[in-house]
DNA sequence: TGTACATCAGTGAACGCGCGTTCACTGATGTAC
DNA sequence: TGTACATCAGTGAACGCGCGTTCACTGATGTAC
């Protein structure tokens, strides 16, 4: 039957939702179209009602959860305490332990490239994560903020998967520690010291 | 018809090797196990006759891969130049572009924590990395070889992760020189400048 | 404002497909004597 | 050394299963008049 469409578009956002949590959480191919319309209270046929595909799909949730994660770090950078801040959550056990919830980069990295349909999303993303990264820290010279906050990026996404892919805890929590201060010492702060 | 154990031997390690490859390449839930069987030019059923299930296999692939990646990292690493040239090829576009002969870490890092059956193997590759590296690099001090050792593999990993990950050539060719910039600066000669 | 009808999101059975795994069968190898 | 037989790797049909996707149907919503 019909319904209004504020609750259908509401429906839309609560499968894209989901759908970004389980990808994040178990990758693009152990999560079903059943399992997520499941997951939103739907049964499966409607989800062709509000996206041509699965493939349609993880394109959009790789696009929805960048822009959303973008706009999150603008609101975490805005303080000296909010950078430091943002690379200690970045490698915090809860980040490590809730993927779902977390960076699309350290959650999907190593598959993304075999997606095709998500990669160009992903690209965005990370582009537009270094950017962020290179005029909102204050890395020790402006020459060097772009190659600074690359360098970080792969630091801080390597860390993470590395920290995840580890059975080992006190491996994982060493993982996380050291990578976190060696990222902050490449911040402007540390920089004076040498 | 039964076959000399020579033969079934090479046999299994030749299903070893290509699903290895296969993995790397395509992740562990895209490679079946007909499709393992044909690249070795047999059929599917005999695989059960060498592993007892895919499971078990992939288990096999990762202690395998990682013995034989840390077996040739003592090799890459016996000279100085040997050790800035390692850095490079694991940062190089062919590693990039053939993910099947390459690193395990960066080929299936954020999807090993989904597979408990690989994670140990995983773990002792990765611990067994970063041994390899503090013990063997030229780190600035003695002292920190275990910190800048689990700081650099973080940063091969990420680096190559996200090199892979995007869809623009520049900016990919961008993140392995700066990244690889990066970790030749925590080496002692670079040290020795500030 | 009321009536008639077109729209369209949700349902659940059904499609073809490839998966991991099993199994009866084959026939050369290896072994016991 | 020759013979009889047990062993076991490879074959390909078959199993049940869940996948992505389609479709006829339902019935309240939204629209035209």
């Amino acid at each position: 039957m019909r319904y209004p469409a504020a609750e259908t578009a509401a429906k839309h956002d609560r499968i894209l939702k989901e759908a970004t949590r389980l990808f994040r959480e178990n990758g693009f191919d152990r999560v079903s179209i059943p399992q997520v319309m499941q997951s939103v209270g739907l049964t499966h046929g409607s989800f062709y009602n509000h996206f041509a595909s699965k493939a349609g799909l993880i394109n959009d949730c790789v696009s929805h959860g960048a822009a959303k994660s973008l706009s999150g770090m603008a609101r975490a950078e805005s303080s000296m305490r909010g950078k430091a801040a943002y690379i200690d959550k970045y490698l915090s056990v809860a980040h490590r332990d809730n993927p779902g919830s977390g960076c699309l980069m350290s959650a999907l990295g190593s598959e993304i490239h075999r997606d095709p349909e998500a990669q160009s999303a992903m690209t965005r993303f990370i582009a537009g994560f270094i950017d962020r990264l290179s005029s909102q820290f204050p890395w020790s010279t402006k020459r060097h903020a772009r190659r600074d906050a690359i360098r970080t990026t792969a630091s801080l996404v390597g860390g993470l998967i590395l920290a995840r892919a580890v059975d080992d805890e006190a491996l994982s929590l060493e993982i996380l520690r050291e990578v976190a201060a060696g990222v902050k010492g490449r911040m402007s702060r540390d920089e004076k010291v040498c």
